[in-house]
DNA sequence: CTGAAAGCGCTAACAC
DNA sequence: GTGTTAGCGCTTTCAG
């Protein structure tokens, strides 16, 4: 057998057509009859044929990928490893595209200043590029230069985008503590510049309004050693707390060796509610109540999305954020 | 200013040379005087000309990507999602691709039949594939095809690979154990198959026998599920043991829960080693100490290995396992 | 509905 | 050293 990867010109000649046909019924494109489908078909199946992708990248001006955008905002590239959520995304998007007979492509976009590297991913997109976690301005940014762009965190209006419910979820959560007869219930935030965090946040003072309940808040970012810190420094302050809703499972985990560290039970002396569902939520010791976050759907829903077409502007679709009781409450 | 990207063609005409010698010195091949050099990248620099990877790659016949394969293995997809371990590769590989001005892409491997999926792969490869996790069978088929692959777990001697001493590491963990005094020292095993896991079952072997202490063995896989289950066991048939090594941070996550949930309390009396110095080593309460697997390095190296050029058949490059101490011993 | 032919932007022989 | 030229394998007008 040749080692030769077999060209579209081999399938047409096997099948008696031209180029132009076989391409149309390998792109199942109209404009080929029936018979003449079956025929390259079946030279297809035969010959093992496999477009090459870097021809149809060249020739349809478009490579055949979905490119998921990373950026590290300067928190260096150990995060990526570090933090759960990342992996999720590339879990949702995976199967999808794979699906599809197309392919992933990693952005990192961290190079000095951001915006280059934004640019630079907009003018080289393929199919689609997914933002896994972007701010608004910068998802803006690229959106301008490409149409076929979806965020997974709420962004700018005009940008399509993957929903989920955090304003409610943290609601949700607090609301849970609530009901399990806690009253004095302290609140670990997120990055004061990250929109799943804002929308937490904005769901924790909403249910603590509601509730008539004190504001207990303190600032962990979305790490270990910043839920750790923060939730040593709220018992410090606030002995007597016996909740702590912490809007992140890695930085709950901390929150609760903190808590843990202090002597206290988790959850008889303070119970505690994370968000994410992540791995970090079952590693924790008692395993975490949190509010699930569908990052896997999502994920999947924006690459479908993608390979659907241009999604129009200010496309949204909304996802719930749902409670999994657990241990920690 | 238009809005077409401009090709190298233009920047020929920009710098009055042919498209031959811009090619030669944005490539910095060899066979371009100095006076032209400048001119040429005065030009790039003028027009930010960004070579089209498409055309490049069909013309070299090759894309400028480094190719990342997971394999699997029917556990689903979710694995990837919930195991540290993936995204701690692509911490290490993606900076140094970056800096390398090529793209990262990602394969599934995970078609039926596998081979297949590993054949294509390897049919359609870029400057080089890296082997996440993988069985030395599909290693060595995969590296007849395509001779730059590397290999990040012990593989098929020909194929290039990068190799932690996973042996060591086991023999230091349970060396750890002892030294703290421990005489009734257990052990959860990884999946039979996995070659990591074996070499930590080979290390566990050897210290037992060194040491002289009975072989309380049990098996885990490599998820926190398993640990737990592993570990409820092992409580139940010894419930005298004094610690634990467990082949796996994900899996020594649950395994502290059991240990817990039976009233134990780790390390008083029961202390406990893990394995890799994942995300979930510090999630688990108490945080674990456990034996280090430089993962981002070795991942940062093979990319390097291959973006240097063809590693040479049965290459290999060490690394150590090294002890991390926290509060689990 | 089908085929012929013109590139897509670049690399790599090959001449000069 | 430098330029000319022939493709890489495919998509996509444009005729027929």
């Amino acid at each position: 057998m040749s080692r030769e990867r077999p060209t579209i010109e081999d399938v047409a000649r096997a099948a008696g057509v031209s180029r132009a046909t076989a391409s149309r019924v390998i792109n199942n494109a109209p404009g080929a009859s029936e018979p003449l489908r079956a025929r390259v078909s079946a030279a297809v199946a035969d010959l093992r044929y496999q477009p090459n992708e870097s021809a149809r990248a060249l020739a349809s001006g478009r490579p055949r990928t979905i490119d998921v955008v990373a950026v590290t905002y300067n928190q260096g590239i150990g995060w990526l490893g570090t933090h759960p959520y990342f992996s999720r995304v590339l879990a949702g998007i995976l199967p999808v595209v794979e699906g599809f007979g197309a392919q992933v492509r990693l952005q990192l976009g961290d190079s000095d200043p951001v915006e280059h590297a934004i640019d630079e991913i907009a003018d080289h997109a393929g199919l689609g590029v997914v933002l896994a976690d972007i701010t608004p301005a910068l998802a803006a940014r690229l959106h301008r230069r490409c149409r076929r762009t979806v965020s997974l965190v709420r962004t700018a209006p005009s940008v399509p985008g993957m929903e989920a419910d955090n304003v409610g979820g943290a609601v949700a959560a607090v609301t849970h503590l609530y009901e399990r007869g806690r009253r004095r219930i302290a609140a670990i935030h997120g990055p004061a510049t990250n929109p799943c965090a804002i929308d937490r946040r904005t769901g924790h003072r909403r249910a603590i309004r509601t509730l008539g309940l004190p504001d207990l808040s303190a600032d962990g970012g979305f790490d270990r050693e910043g839920g750790y810190r923060a939730a040593r420094d709220l018992l410090d302050r606030h002995p007597d707390l016996d909740a702590m809703f912490v809007a992140c499972d890695l930085t709950a985990a901390g929150a609760v060796q903190a808590i843990t560290a202090t002597g206290r039970r988790v959850p008889d002396d303070v119970s505690i509610v994370g968000f994410d569902d992540s791995i970090a939520a079952v590693c924790a010791n008692p395993p975490l109540t949190t509010m699930r976050l569908p990052v896997e759907d999502m994920a999947a829903a924006a690459t479908r999305l993608l390979l659907a077409g241009d999604p129009p502007p200010g496309h949204r679709q909304h996802f719930p954020v749902t409670l999994v009781v657990r241990a920690s409450t």
